[in-house]
DNA sequence: CATAGGATCGTAAACGTTTACGGGACGCGT
DNA sequence: ACGCGTCCCGTAAACGTTTACGATCCTATG
């Protein structure tokens, strides 16, 4: 036959089989990296296949193999977390894709829709075998995802713990320890009436952060009272509303702690609105690597962290985890907290004691 | 055999066909909603489907019928548009979902690496045949993934048009109408010198934004400056910057026009610093759904969208493109420019007739 | 009663790939 | 000459599903 065109469309590797003059499974051998094939026709079948443009089709390897070779991360809208925004994910991505890439995995992202209950969406995501394996994220105190991607024997790694974790993997954000060293630092100043916004702590890492906030008001000798907690969505408009509360509370604090770096724009915001000078005024203390919050004035004192490395560390925690890939990371942790990194800023640096 | 078990591990259809004592091919066309089969066994199967937790391998299928009922939406993190920050991609899926939803097709959001060309990247993606249709966004003036698509015959519309995009479905956003009742409603206010804040014209929003822009002014007899043209970034950043270059123009501009909302954040920010008072010194307009600059004092003049119905709409245009949908959209358009709403604030509110 | 035709179902091929298995060619040592 | 091992390759089965086709049963009609 003449007709063996350039860059014809290419059906499948039974084409470029015949192409070759090779049998089909030389064909898929070399691909594949297979031994049991000469060095000189995986060349052949190399350069062949990059100039025909053939790449195996995902559907009849995945059959085969009964593996995808694709993870999945699941994302969701839910107001209450720190990690649903577009930046949040994207970053994380980063860091996922540079060390998947290096196992040929691809990722993709599942976005649960909002009408949709999140473990019934999991579940048909699992059941349609779609991925290997998974990364979940805003994790509840009790996750029934957890059970079930256990059960379904699907390897996974969740950004967040939770009661449902059993000795299941995952990383969570240090919030005990930011929540320590941020009273910490707040009382060396000084502050004894310390406020906290943090969100409905149905989500596990509000009850955690308030945990460690307790804690370590107890360690200092302080009653814990709390009228000082404000429960807040982790937004913007939920910082506006934590000032607005703020200000109503009598005795006013004298400092505050948020949970998410977000929420300092708005409460800038409404605090300047009502003529009060956040670090003068107010001190306050924010949390987690929030570009958005970059140019606050005065700057604000934060913990920060690298969601890059987040990722990376997640994508490492998972891979040690699945068989195929685990004698890659022998000294993996199963589970992980995740430190952050005080960046000290204007916006708490006033000293009660001096200023009294 | 007694082992009926209740959720024993479902292998396949061929378990949950023997388990009914039906062929296997009854059992596929019942769950399909194909005729040629009896209501009643119909009931059975699905019962039994449900009860047992079966759900179709999502690879055998795709490989039988040669299709996924999975659409793409590729996503980057370029920092040169406006679509990579906040909730801008949540903000679609959730619009796409609620039509996809209705056809039983689920959306995956691929993530280019920052490291891979997205060219090659969408290549890999297509030929594998993970999707039946993607959804591309971050279009460039000239962009190679669109007859990448077209010539593989993958349905596809991208948001944003592009000079390679032949008749290919588009949606785009109403740079060209906004730029002008921007510059409309400035002039109105008596603005004869207008600043505009946009990216690198690679971009072809860029593009058609300034174009918009030059053409209001040629309408209304103002000559056009090209250094009252600022190329920043689509970042808060961006408007930080944009704010520092707009402050050392000689003959100062009276006011700008931001291609993005959230530039309007910096750009305040920067004023404030230098004492320039936005919407008394400097009359403002933003564009663009973006929920941070709500807080914003003065309040920003703008033009809105909803990012959800935008994510309808894309939905539909490309389901109207697919054979096997395209009777549910018989007249939905293959092109569309996105009509953005006027929300006045004060930013721009100041008469320059009045005031001098 | 014969037959047509509709309703319902079973059978088997096909989708594209990977991989276990076996076979041929060749080299080497005995 | 024979046996054995190594290297390379072809053959065919298998993955789970859908669907074209044919078989069976039942009913209505002539």
């Amino acid at each position: 036959m003449l007709s063996g065109g350039k860059s014809q469309s290419m059906k499948g590797i039974r084409q470029l089989a015949e192409h070759l003059d090779i049998s089909i499974g030389t064909v898929s051998r070399a691909l594949n990296g297979k031994p049991d094939v000469n060095e000189e026709t995986r060349k052949r079948v190399l350069a062949a296949a990059e100039e025909l443009g053939y790449v195996a089709n995902q559907s009849g390897r995945s059959l085969r193999q009964g593996t995808t070779n694709v993870i999945g991360l699941m994302i969701e809208s839910s107001k209450e977390t720190i990690e649903d925004s577009d930046n949040f994910f994207l970053g994380l991505t980063s860091g996922l894709q540079s060390v998947l890439a290096r196992h040929k995995l691809d990722l993709i992202m599942l976005p649960c829709p909002t009408d949709e209950d999140p473990y019934e969406y999991l579940k048909r995501m699992v059941a349609r075998r779609v991925v290997d394996a998974m990364i979940i994220s805003a994790t509840q105190r009790v996750d029934k995802r957890i059970d079930l991607l256990s059960k379904a024997k699907i390897p996974f790694v969740s950004l967040g713990r939770s009661q449902s974790s059993g000795n299941s993997p995952w990383i969570d954000l240090d919030f005990d320890g930011v929540a320590n060293s941020a009273v910490d630092r707040l009382v060396a100043h000084g502050h004894r009436r310390i406020a906290i916004a943090a969100p409905s702590s149905d989500i596990n890492l509000g009850y955690i952060f308030l945990d460690g906030y307790r804690s370590a008001l107890e360690r200092h000798g302080i009653a814990y009272d709390p009228s000082l907690v404000i429960r807040v969505k982790t937004s913007e408009q939920g910082g506006y509303q934590a000032g607005h509360e703020l200000l109503q509370i009598d005795n006013r604090p004298t400092a505050v702690i948020l949970i998410y770096e977000l929420m300092a724009i708005g409460l800038y915001r409404r605090l300047t609105e009502a003529g009060v000078i956040p670090g003068r005024d107010l001190a306050v203390i924010g949390f987690r690597e929030e570009p958005r919050a970059k140019f606050l004035q005065p700057a604000l004192t934060c913990f920060r962290m690298s969601l890059h490395d987040l990722g990376v560390e997640l994508a490492q925690t998972l891979l040690a985890t699945m068989p195929a890939y685990s004698h890659f990371y022998p000294d993996s942790e199963r589970n992980m907290i995740w430190p952050l990194k005080l960046i000290p800023g204007e916006s708490d640096s006033f000293h009660l004691l001096a200023a009294q």
